[in-house]
DNA sequence: GATGAATGAGTATTCATTCAT
DNA sequence: AATGAATGAATACTCATTCAT
């Protein structure tokens, strides 16, 4: 009946509580994404939320475990600003550069943010695997996409679709890294018809 | 006509000087790869070089001083490893599969100081130029290779050389990446084919 | 709108925090004049103040900060306990002479701390301008007290009032320094006598 | 017959030594004065005198034992540069003058050097007693002066000249310390002229 | 005598975490 | 729930001194 020594706070009974945890994982949002993991102080995240120091411990164990929120929000926001809805019309190499862009452009806007779980990922294995959980989450969606291609005739049946997927995926990925993360500067537009055009080739569009 | 103050400490005048600095070196690579950077202590590099930690100080003026050197080594042998020489025959889909394998069996080789050389690159811009022209420098042997095949009429003359040979790079890097370093499994051969197929797809080969 | 990241620590908010604070203040004092300042650890000064090596750095940023507080208290009380109130009756020799006894009684009490001042403004130039301002109110007063006696016709009017105050005023320190700090043997009741009765000569009494 | 353990050096017995060795207090007393005895290293003096740091030690136990060499030379020349010679004239007033500017002149050459030995004197007893060695000095001529005057029944013979004369030595001491040591700004004319004022007419000359 | 490499003791400082109020 | 004061472990770095060559 007593709950184990090393339990997660419990969540907030009341709304005031709620408000409270909210406020820190917002805070802490801020601070990772200004100072990197290594850098942000658990006293930094409480000034940002305007709280004190103890009351952090009230809803988290580690700056850790507030960054597993942080993270879990940033790559949901990284997966769905990527989808490619109707709006893109028919079109395999339309569709196939919207996703391109669509994805680029998220990870622009998330690239602060996105450098600190690369950060964190590089010493932390959960982390590491986290981060790879979500890679597969794109590469599966792509890897759908390919198989429909497929099956209706205007991919090259012949293709691994989980194979290929996996590295047209991971070029996208690694372009984005290079652009936002170390700094490389592109012309996004070119960038975007090339890797498309490559996406477009490697799969036998047509 | 005074030095620098904070001038890095002279190279050793004497033989054994020279040895004491090398030990340190190959010292701080077995402890990096160990530990990772952030948990390498300067005490546990002086430790395995046989050395006091007083020495350490008196070939280098930090942590990052010494890595920069395993650094160096790394990146550059990383980069004559997977140099693709005149074995590997003519044929244009050989040579780049043979590059694309040379490139990631050296990765396997050193992926856990390069997970080291990612880990320090999260934090430290120096370090991130460093690790960016390193990457330049293969991109440019692609594009090099890439150009020769445009002249030659084997690949497809109006593609962007540049930006064609940096997807394609990015692909087998984070493939190399998410293999070794973020540890996915895969079946090497196929990878290696998947890729170069890819690779000769996108430039239009033959 | 963010405070400098070098500010000094925040003033205690709780009484408990206050308490604290001047224990740390009270022990470095106690530190300083036994030890010096080259000489004091923080762990001692922690020590004496009963609480652990971190509480010291919740108030104070340096070995420096807090002799901040340690000196401006000594100067407050040397500069108040060598004032010659009215209990010394209105003879000009007679309140020259309290005033010296007063200065010397008062170093004396205070020599070992006064050491301390010595030698930190003996390489850091903050504690010099700290130390000069305070002789200069010395000198000031005795200054306005020259004034006094020269605008009621007690001492020569063509005395260089700023300049003879600095003079005698020197006279004075230089006795205490040599005294208590470099540890000399005088009869005080001679040397104030013929202090006074330097002063009282130098500046035309009668 | 064996030596000491603890023996200082023997002196060189060959002249490249004593010529090594001169160039090592040379050396020190660059460096102390550029850096002061704390910031000073022995690695800076051997650079200094274009020895290796083992050499140092070939001549000297430590900093301290450097040090004396140095502040001894010091004191000489302090000495012997404010000794008012027969240039000055038998005017006892212009001689006091004299004194009072030399001294002061002397003092301005050396500040640098002798705000060192302050410096030490602040936490080195041996140093204490060679600062007051060096004070006694100044004072016994000066005594031995008023002593002579109130023999020729210039002076008042009423005075302690001892005491008198400790007292008018610390006034000009010190001012030469608050001048040039704590930087106070002085018309060093005006100054000397009130200094010998005061010095005149406390030992009631004429 | 000279060299310069090697030694290693000694301490300030940070900050995640706890806990009394 | 919130506060914020108190804790203390953990580690990089300096430099006087020694000593093998």
């Amino acid at each position: 009946m007593t709950p184990d020594a090393s339990a997660p706070p419990a969540p907030p009974a009341t709304a005031r509580g709620q408000r409270t945890r909210a406020a820190l994982v917002q805070a802490a949002a801020v601070v990772f994404e200004r100072d990197g993991f290594l850098d942000a102080r658990i006293v930094d995240i409480a000034v940002e939320a305007d709280v004190s120091t103890g009351t952090f411990y009230t809803y988290f164990d580690s700056k850790e475990a507030i960054f597993v929120e942080v993270v879990d929000e940033l790559i949901d926001e990284l997966y769905q600003q990527s989808h490619v809805g109707d709006m893109a019309g028919p079109d395999p190499v339309a569709r196939i550069a919207a996703a391109n862009r669509l994805y680029i452009e998220s990870f622009a806007r998330h690239a602060a943010l996105y450098a600190v779980v690369v950060q964190v990922a590089s010493f932390n294995s959960d982390f590491r695997k986290r981060r790879q959980a979500s890679r597969l989450a794109f590469v599966d969606r792509a890897t759908r996409g390919l198989r429909h291609l497929q099956e209706t005739g205007q991919a090259d049946r012949t293709l691994d679709a989980d194979l290929t997927a996996a590295m047209l995926c991971g070029m996208v990925e690694n372009f984005a890294e290079v652009r936002h993360l170390l700094g490389q500067q592109f012309d996004d537009d070119n960038a975007v018809a090339a890797m498309t055009d490559i996406w477009a080739r490697a799969i036998g569009l047509r």
